[in-house]
DNA sequence: TTGAAAGCGCTAACAA
DNA sequence: TTGTTAGCGCTTTCAA
């Protein structure tokens, strides 16, 4: 590989001058010098190092993005939007983590980003303890977080963009009790995160709203280990052959994603009830594939590529002023209507 | 951030004592300057600037991943697999790469890495040309090729690492024969690759091994550019549409894969044709979703997991040695039979 | 067993 | 407008 030496010599003039080249200091060299740099540079097929670059000047053109894991179709959405973006608009590459959600992995790939000297970095994962990011954020990471509150107690700032759950929870909830659902349940894998308590705020509000009474639960199925979808489907056919097969079962079902909300549907199927004739469904997250399924599932989307341009640019503008107050940025999902809500069996 | 000067000031030692301490040479020093040097780091809290290690040592623990989208699912899987091997094996974290299948932004990306220092890189896209890949390899990187036969013209290693797609075609047609169809399709979305040609050779094989005349067409859909989930599906949805309406439709379809066939069995209820009542259907990758859906959806797995290690542990092992001669690997891949295969509509 | 020093390839301050 | 030079933070000879 040739260096910035070579290329110099081979031009005749100074490395500086090639440097200037390279940075596009154009009112700093003769034209003709210039061109001659550039010429030298494309005879000798010269690219500069990006590590020699980052050595002396403290900065790498990279962003670190930790998901629970790209296997959930949501996160792989997410992460291939992101990806294309910091590469569009800011030429930033992605090193991407997948922490399953764990603690201790989240801290060891923090460190490592810093290590690698990477800025800014993305953290798309609801643990609801932040003390290992403020850590990292101590050491100079800027970090951008999703669908996680803001804390402001926090003495480091974390800038957080996310839906607004709350109103996800609400929406969904609102659409059963208007198709006529007086019994509705929320269901969950086990263990309680920051979105999924707004999601069950916004769903019991909803209730209470309402002009008449409605019953509502919350059934935790089991707790998850590995983020990819086998296991949530697992989780959410569990819940449906459950919730099938039992005497008082709800009409209406808002699941907290789509995955689960798959496997849900297909327990219930298991129980030989049926969607949404026997029970309504709806599901969050709006994958792809639920266009296409059968029933196909109704869902609440969330405003994916707003939220990732918004997250990618935070995180460049970060980089530029580390200690700008942390900005808290909420949006607005949507309620996509498809097959898998009806009225309820006792209202036909 | 502290330095290894600082720990050597703080140690009382001299930075190559430090230096010898983090490349754990032991039998370099005494046990004690050893723990005296380990004291420092730990009260400095310090971590050695891997920038600074990959501009002397000319290697970093990154490797690349180029894959066509993290939004499809089939590889938001591989990439995590890939990412969470990489990492617990070898300590490599992973640059990650939307392609698009484009070959521009492919090249470019490959550039990037170069310039990154990047060793070696995983590529899964399966564009027919090779020679931006080569041109890689010649600046030094190396790269593993998933799903694309080796060229053994090619001036310069690549090893390749796929699944036996002959065998995948060969196996759902079979598969469908055995079931009493005797009109097959292979759907796909336009355009011509190596994986999607070997799938179609086998599908043929079947079809002429069979010990009864078995007429077999390739149906294709539009041409996709976005290589996401949703595209694939409405692809498969207007070709469902399509078939679901003609006179002389297949009684069994292999789909190139299964988020396509989700899209097509979509598209055949739409046009009034039940699955697999009507039109059996397979699919090929085994999205975990198919178990769930309805009607589940028969696939042809492939063994992702071995095939994720044995293409990570090429990657890592062409570090060290770049000119051993390139190897190509083929796994097998499995039929999984659920419920969206039965016998044609005649044969009842 | 330890330390001094060169240098990886670049940027940027300063001098010419 | 151009060139010289001092590092950035490490690893790695080579000497002591």
């Amino acid at each position: 590989m040739a260096t910035i030496q070579d290329v110099a010599r081979l031009a005749g003039v100074s490395v500086s001058s090639v440097s200037n080249v390279l940075n596009e200091k154009r009112d700093r060299l003769r034209p003709e010098t210039f061109d001659k740099v550039l010429a030298a540079i494309e005879k000798l097929d010269y690219r500069p190092s990006r590590a020699a670059r980052q050595l002396k000047t403290g900065r790498t053109s990279m962003i670190g993005l930790l998901v629970s894991s790209t296997a959930n179709p949501f996160m792989g959405q997410i992460a291939a939007a992101i990806e294309a973006y910091a590469q569009r608009r800011y030429g930033y590459r992605v090193l991407l983590c997948n922490t399953q959600r764990d603690r201790r992995q989240e801290a060891s790939m923090f460190q490592d980003l810093v290590d690698f000297g990477v800025g800014a970095a993305i953290l798309i994962s609801s643990l609801a303890d932040e003390r290992h990011v403020e850590d990292a954020v101590r050491r100079g990471l800027a970090v951008v977080s999703y669908d996680r509150g803001g804390n402001p107690d926090s003495s480091v700032p974390i800038d957080h963009v996310q839906p607004d759950n709350i109103e996800a929870g609400r929406l969904a909830a609102a659409h059963l009790i208007q198709h006529g659902h007086r019994h509705l349940a929320f269901a969950m894998p086990a263990g309680m995160t920051i979105s999924r308590q707004a999601k069950i705020d916004g769903f019991r509000m909803a209730a209470a709203n309402a002009q008449v009474p409605v019953r509502t639960e919350v059934i935790e199925g089991r707790s998850i280990t590995m983020y990819g979808d086998s296991e949530l489907g697992k989780v959410g056919f569990e819940l449906g052959q459950k919730i099938g097969r039992s005497a008082s079962a709800p009409t209406g079902i808002v699941v907290v994603n789509d995955m689960m909300a798959f496997g849900l549907m297909a327990g219930l199927r298991d129980a030989g009830k049926r969607t949404p004739e026997d029970v309504s469904v709806i599901g969050m997250d709006d994958f792809a594939i639920s266009h296409y399924i059968w029933p196909a599932l109704t869902s609440v989307a969330m405003p994916i590529d707003d939220m990732v341009r918004t997250m990618v640019d935070c995180a460049i503008a970060r980089l530029s002023d580390p200690s700008a107050a942390a900005s808290e940025l909420v949006f607005t999902p949507t309620l996509i209507e498809r097959q898998s809500v009806a009225c309820p069996p006792g209202a036909r």
